[in-house]
RNA sequence: GCCCCCAUCGUCUAGUGGACUAGGACACCACCCUUUCAAGGUGGUAACGCGGAUUCGAAUUCCGCUGGGGGCACCA
C-alpha cells in the first residue's frame, strides 16, 4: 500500500458526506457498510450526513426502491440531516429534479471548448466495443467526433442524429487519486477515454452528476466503494475543469460473496430488509457491518452506535475486500438478543410470531421470553421454539414418546403416573413441578432424562423445546394434562403392538 | 486485451523491522455444566500465497510471480 499520510480532515472544514444509492433495487449490505462509514465519519467529526438520490437512470430506477433504501436506512439507525424528507440548503436531493444544475454546468464546459459533441449512435458504439473485445483490444472510445469540423456535424446532424456531449481528457500526462484508505493511486492519463457526460436525451451520466453535485452540495469527503476508483481519475478531471477542487476520497473495499465474487442476488440474502425479515436486530446488524474492514483493536468486537462513532476512523479501514458470511453475525445477533431487556424482546417477537400465523399475545409472550431468550440467534427462529404454545393440537411422531431404553409400556406406565402426580400437585409453578418430577423420577427408578424425555415430547411434541418446568407452568395444568392424556392414547396403542 | 485495487487461520481481523513459539473473535472439535436445546466454562485444531532483494534481524520494506477482485456503458 502506498503511503496513506494524507490529514483525515484538515483543519477548519467542515466535513460534508454523502450516501448516493441509485434507486434501482433494494439496499444491500455492501451499500449499508458505507452509508455505514460516512454516518460514523460524520458523526465522529460532528459533520453533515447526506442522503442523495441518483435516479438518472430513468429505466431502472424505481420509487418503490426509494421507498425501500430509505426505510433499510432507517432501520438501521442511520439519520441524515440533509435529504428526502428532510430537506436541507443544498437540495434538492433527487438528481432527477436536479437537471438544471447539469445543464448549467454542460453548457459552460461546451463555451470553454472542454467538452464536444459526439454523434455516434449507442449501437454503433457497442458494435466497436464489441469489436474491439473480440479482436482483444482495449474498447475505449476512439475519440473520432472530437475534432469535428463545423461541416462534418452539420452533415451528421442531417442525418439526423442527436449528439451526446463528451468530456475532452487530457491526452498525456497522469492523474493521481490521493486516497484517505490506499495512498496514492496513479493513472496514466490515456487510459481515461472521453466519457460522455449528457446523453443525447439531456440527461447526465453519473460521473457527471456526482461531481457537480458533489461540488454544489460542498462534500468534503467521498466515501464509496471500490468499484468507483477506476472512475476518480475521470472525475478529477471535471473538478478541474468546472474549476473546482476534488474532495478527499476514500474508497473503502467491495464486499464479496462466499465465492469470492461482488455480492449480488445469487448470494442469498444479502439485503438489509432480507435480514430484518429473517430477525437480525439492527443494533447486531451495525455492530457486525461496522466490524466488516474496519477494527478498533484486536480485542473488542461489541461496540454500542456511540462508541463506533467515537472511535471511527478511516485510517484504521482496511483495504483489502471482505467476504460477507452470516455466521459471525448470527452469533453476534443472539448476543445482542441476549442482552435485551426481556420487555423488549416480547415487543420485538410478537410480529414474526403473527406472520407466523400464530394467535400470539403480548402477556403470554411475556411469560415465555426468559425461556427462550438465550435460544435464538434470530428472531424467526422464536416461531419455532413457542407455536406448540399457541396452538390447540400438536402433532408429532408418537415413537418419540418412549423413554431412552424403555419400552412403549414402561413408557405409558410413567407417563401415566406423572398425569396423577401433576393432577394432584397443589400449585402448578416452576419450582413445584419441578420437585414433584424429580421425586417421580426417583420413585420410578427412571433417569431425568429418561422420564423428562417422555413429557416434553408429550407436551411440545418436540425433541427440543424450551425448559420443561417453565414449559408446563406457562402451558398450564389443563392444557399440559389434556395434551399428556393423548399422548397416552399413543402410546397405548404402541404397547399392544409391541 | 488494457488499466487499477487487494493478499495473515475456513471467515472477520490484530499486527507498521526485534516484545511473534503470529494475538482475538466466529465457525469447528473435545471436555465440563445439564431434563432436551441453548447459554456459560475449560482446552484444542487452524494462517503470514510463492520466489528473490534490503537488513544483524522481516508477517511487517522493495521487486517479480501467482492468485483473487474491480473497471474499461448514452448503468450507477
Amino acid at each position: 500500500m502506498a503511503n496513506r499520510e494524507l490529514r483525515e480532515v484538515p483543519m477548519s472544514k467542515a466535513v460534508r458526506v454523502r450516501f448516493a444509492p441509485a434507486p434501482t433495487g433494494y439496499l444491500h449490505v455492501g451499500g449499508a457498510r458505507t452509508a455505514l462509514y460516512n454516518w460514523l465519519f460524520a458523526r465522529h467529526h460532528q459533520g453533515t450526513f447526506i442522503l442523495r438520490i441518483e435516479d438518472t437512470d430513468q429505466v431502472r430506477s424505481t420509487e418503490k426502491s426509494v421507498g425501500g433504501i430509505l426505510d433499510s436506512l432507517r432501520w438501521l439507525g442511520l439519520d441524515w440531516d440533509e435529504g428526502p424528507e428532510v430537506g436541507g440548503d443544498l437540495g434538492p436531493y433527487f438528481q432527477m429534479q436536479r437537471l438544471h444544475f447539469y445543464r448549467a454546468a454542460a453548457e459552460r464546459l461546451l463555451e470553454e471548448k472542454k467538452v464536444y459533441f459526439c454523434y455516434c449512435t449507442p449501437e454503433e458504439l457497442k458494435e466497436r466495443r464489441e469489436a474491439a473485445l473480440a479482436r482483444r483490444e482495449t474498447p475505449g472510445y476512439d475519440r473520432r467526433c472530437r475534432e469535428l469540423s463545423p461541416r462534418e456535424r452539420a452533415t451528421l446532424e442531417a442525418q439526423g442524429r442527436k449528439p451526446a456531449l463528451r468530456f475532452a481528457m487530457p491526452l498525456e500526462g497522469e492523474t493521481v487519486v490521493h486516497d484517505l484508505v490506499r495512498g496514492d493511486v496513479h493513472f496514466a492519463n490515456q487510459q481515461l477515454d472521453d466519457l460522455i457526460i449528457m446523453r443525447a436525451d439531456g440527461f447526465p451520466t453519473y460521473n457527471f452528476a456526482v461531481v457537480v453535485d458533489d461540488i454544489l452540495m460542498q462534500i468534503s469527503h467521498v466515501i464509496r466503494a471500490d468499484e468507483h476508483l477506476a472512475n476518480t481519475p475521470r472525475q478529477i478531471r471535471i473538478y478541474e475543469a468546472l474549476g473546482h477542487p476534488p474532495p478527499q476520497f476514500a474508497h473503502v473495499s467491495m464486499i464479496l460473496g462466499l465465492d469470492r465474487t461482488k455480492l449480488s442476488k445469487r448470494h442469498g440474502a444479502t439485503s438489509v430488509s432480507d435480514h430484518r425479515d429473517a430477525g437480525y436486530l439492527p443494533e447486531a446488524m451495525v455492530n457486525f457491518l461496522a466490524l466488516l474492514g474496519w477494527a478498533y483493536d484486536d480485542k473488542r468486537e461489541l461496540f454500542t452506535p456511540e462508541e463506533l462513532i467515537e472511535h471511527f476512523s478511516l485510517e484504521k479501514v482496511n483495504p483489502a475486500p471482505s467476504i460477507f458470511s452470516d455466521e459471525k453475525l448470527e452469533w453476534m445477533n443472539g448476543v445482542y438478543i441476549r442482552q435485551l431487556e426481556p420487555e423488549e424482546l416480547a415487543k420485538r417477537l410478537l410480529p414474526f410470531l403473527k406472520e407466523a400465523g400464530l394467535e400470539a399475545d403480548m402477556e403470554t409472550i411475556r411469560r415465555l421470553v426468559p425461556l427462550i431468550q438465550e435460544r435464538m440467534k434470530v428472531l424467526s427462529a422464536g416461531v419455532e421454539l413457542v407455536d406448540f404454545f399457541f396452538k390447540e393440537e400438536i402433532a408429532y411422531d408418537p415413537e418419540l414418546l418412549m423413554g431412552k431404553k424403555m419400552t412403549a409400556q414402561e413408557s405409558h406406565a410413567a407417563l401415566k403416573v406423572t398425569s396423577e402426580r401433576l393432577e394432584r400437585l397443589p400449585l402448578f409453578d416452576e419450582e413445584n413441578l419441578e420437585k414433584a418430577l424429580r421425586r417421580l423420577a426417583d420413585d420410578l427408578s427412571l433417569t431425568a432424562g429418561q422420564l423428562f424425555g417422555i413429557i416434553r415430547i408429550a407436551v411440545t411434541g418436540k425433541k427440543v423445546a424450551p425448559p420443561l418446568f417453565g414449559t408446563l407452568a406457562v402451558l398450564g395444568r389443563k392444557r399440559a394434562l389434556w395434551r399428556i392424556d393423548l399422548a397416552l392414547d399413543h402410546l397405548a396403542r404402541l404397547a399392544r403392538s409391541e
